[in-house]
DNA sequence: AGTATGACACGAC
DNA sequence: AGTCGTGCCATAC
């Protein structure tokens, strides 16, 4: 199992309503460093409905990379929002939705 | 195999 | 608190 495997496999496990940061996937993954693997990972994701990527966010709680250029964050932050994440302008409250992975 | 790029994170100012 | 610079890992060419 690569490691984009995993940080697939890790974002799909985000229950809905959460959010985790790629330096969180990355360590789960096994790599605390590799935050930045993890948003590489995200940009090739090749399942993007099966690996919910809007539910990535930085460590700061701010959205990245999936609306820059698409500028289709709209549809994600409804989304995100849809699922319980209020997400303020492209940031949303880790303290509230930061997915504490306890399962 | 090496170089260059990138959806990040942390430290310091 | 906000902003700037550097470091880490993986991927792609």
């Amino acid at each position: 199992m690569n490691f984009r495997e995993r940080i697939y496999f890790l974002t799909r496990q985000i229950p809905p309503g959460k959010v985790a940061t790629y330096g969180q996937l990355a360590r789960l993954a096994g790599k605390p460093g590799a935050a930045r693997a993890v948003g590489a990972c995200m940009r090739v994701n090749p399942d993007a409905p099966t690996t919910p990527c809007h539910r990535v966010v930085a460590a700061d709680g701010s959205l990245h990379g999936f609306f820059g250029k698409h500028r289709l964050l709209d549809r994600k932050q409804a989304l995100l929002q849809t699922e319980g994440v209020v997400v303020c302008g492209d940031r949303v409250d880790l303290k509230q939705y930061l997915w504490e992975n306890d399962v």
